[in-house]
DNA sequence: GATGAATGAGATTTCATTCAT
DNA sequence: AATGAATGAAATCTCATTCAT
């Protein structure tokens, strides 16, 4: 039971934080600061969290199960459907998630971008954080996850066979993803330069199913 | 005459501090190591740039209008062809902008960062950074830019007119930014998911072109 | 109970600091040195005091307080002798108190230089620092107590009445610095051109006894 | 003549530097302060003077050479009278000396303070000051002035004779060091505690002459 | 000889992280 | 497991002093 209790003052940690992270930008928070936030003392904060990294890799690894069981309840719930239905709503959900979880969407790239530094933005805390390892451990499902509807779709004739399901996932991410950064960089309010996002995402999508089925 | 060799200098410790923020990250990389690799003294270097923080912000300055100036050269490089020659070729241009200079694109969107998180995640060394404010005086410059050019081609019909420049210009950024992040975390190999990457840029520019004509 | 172990160790840094002022001089002693000589780094030494100069100016309040201590024994000592008796072993105490604490003296008379400078002499450091208070609020004592032991003396007919008690304090300690001084000037050698310094003192106290009786 | 241009324009930055000094204090002056202060730059200073300290030397063997000169004078005023009238004329002046110039007391005492301080207060700069060896040169003189007066007093009877000179110079020194640290105590005002200075002055050599006459 | 730029040494600060209790 | 104190690394700053032109 202990085991229990502990787990769950981890994860009200991890949601403190978020809402520092957020508030602050991870720099600027100090482990004083998030510990002060949770009512405990940095210490404490230390036993659970080896390093600031790893609370933010904690923070990471949430946001990426966070995003793969909403794949995965999307996909359940399309189940029936043809995989054009499901991949377009894949596509959406992602916009989605990355708008309502600015900070998630950021800390997913900021994963994928040490993930492709190799060694030089890999620090010791974070080669040694817990979170950091689960997280490059499923890092691809969500990529996969994609490309498995796709291929249904392509199978079920709803998509157009000439296209390559990861080719397709990629170009699907990358206008999610910068989407994503759009909205990050317009922060609350819903306009850039007097556009509506909301314009831009329907296009996204169009654009996308476009692309699968012309 | 002086104030030319000082410009010079500095622009000389900007591109140093390039190479040795793409070799350790900002936060690995030491003032003294920059100082030492540009053979110059910590506090020399102090009176250069007056924080870490404004040597970064230098270098992104750097980044966009380097960016400003490739968008420029090839605005009139295309000034005899129609206005979706240029658009197509801008977006082109800021995919393999971002694609060759990833710390170019990393500092551009840091900057963006920053900016949206209104007064939060700005520390006081930012605020206080000559090159954050210049970067901030023209951060809107390139977007205008291809507004402006996909206008043109609107007016001279090789886009189609029910197109909304802005729109379309957020819709191309979006893709655009996405590939970068893409390339970032994919790093120096060109493949992801053994997808190559070259692939997905010609797609991009595709679907930029079915989005402005069809 | 905390309080009192981190007002003991506060102490042991004061004293070494002490030695190592006294070893190398305020200006050469470098906090780094203080630090280690005190067992711990600088960075803690900081938490303690928070400048070098709040260091010196809490051996300075050191300083003060030993003096006064001393003055309060003395006049203990004697408060069953008549006024004189215990003027006159103020006086000797005080020569005796430069002469064996140099560095207490100078640091008392630094402390006086910048107290008379107005604020000039106050760099910020000073202003702030808590001992450097601590000393404004008590640096009458010493002077005060000698005037009452000469109204006590006036008062029990050991000393003559047309004496005005404070100019005769004056006058008594303005000997005393300057034997402190010259003290100082002569560094260990108990020499000053070949003149014994004892009787110096010696002549000093008869002096004052001549000044207060007669 | 450069000579005598370059001689002129080093008196002139010792004169500046004296205000300077005694507004701020020495540690507090900057050489870039004094430098603005004299309308030449830092560096053109430091071809005059090698060091802040040399200055500061050269500062005290102005006072030194004043002091001397001083004394000179008073001697040779008194020459046709007693020694008693010049020994009591030299401590008088040595008084008003100190009065007048309390930064000049200051760094006569700090040059002894130095002296005696053997190796530890004698930096590099110190060592190799053209201005602090010259000062080392002269720095008897006043003594041996005064205790040459006594000394011519004691001769012609105007001076009790059990007196030795050297010891009745030193006490006189201490009390006249005395006044003027008491003097730099109390600042700009005339008072300390409310009494007249002037009052404390007058005392000290009523006490000089009662101890060499009695 | 004068000037602007650079240097070197050390003070001070800020934090993430660790230790002792 | 929790706390207060300490550590270490690096940023930043201030000046006296020196160099290059």
């Amino acid at each position: 039971m202990k085991e229990a209790k502990r787990a769950l003052k981890k994860s009200h940690i991890i949601s403190t934080a978020e809402r520092v992270f957020a508030k602050l930008g991870f720099k600027n928070a100090k482990m004083e600061d998030i510990a002060m936030e949770c009512g405990i003392t940095k210490v404490t904060l230390y036993t659970y969290f080896q390093s600031k990294e790893n609370l933010y890799a904690a923070m990471t690894y949430e946001a990426l199960t966070s995003l793969i069981s909403g794949y995965d309840k999307i996909i359940n719930d399309h189940k029936n459907e043809v995989g054009l239905n499901s991949s377009l709503a894949l596509i959406e959900y992602f916009m989605e998630f990355c708008e309502n979880n600015s900070l998630y969407a950021d800390a997913l790239m900021d994963h994928f971008s040490i993930i492709r530094s190799g060694k030089l933005k890999m620090t010791e805390a974070i080669k040694e954080s817990e979170f950091f390892k689960k997280s490059e451990e499923i890092q691809t499902r969500p990529f996969k996850l994609v490309v498995q509807e796709i291929q249904r779709g392509i199978e079920d004739g709803s998509i157009k066979e000439e296209i390559d399901p990861m080719v397709a996932t990629l170009v699907a991410w990358s206008s999610g993803i910068g989407y994503a950064k759009i909205i990050a960089a317009s922060g609350d309010t819903s306009l850039f330069f007097n556009i509506s996002l909301k314009e831009l995402k329907t296009n996204n999508i169009e654009i996308a199913k476009g692309l699968l089925t012309k």
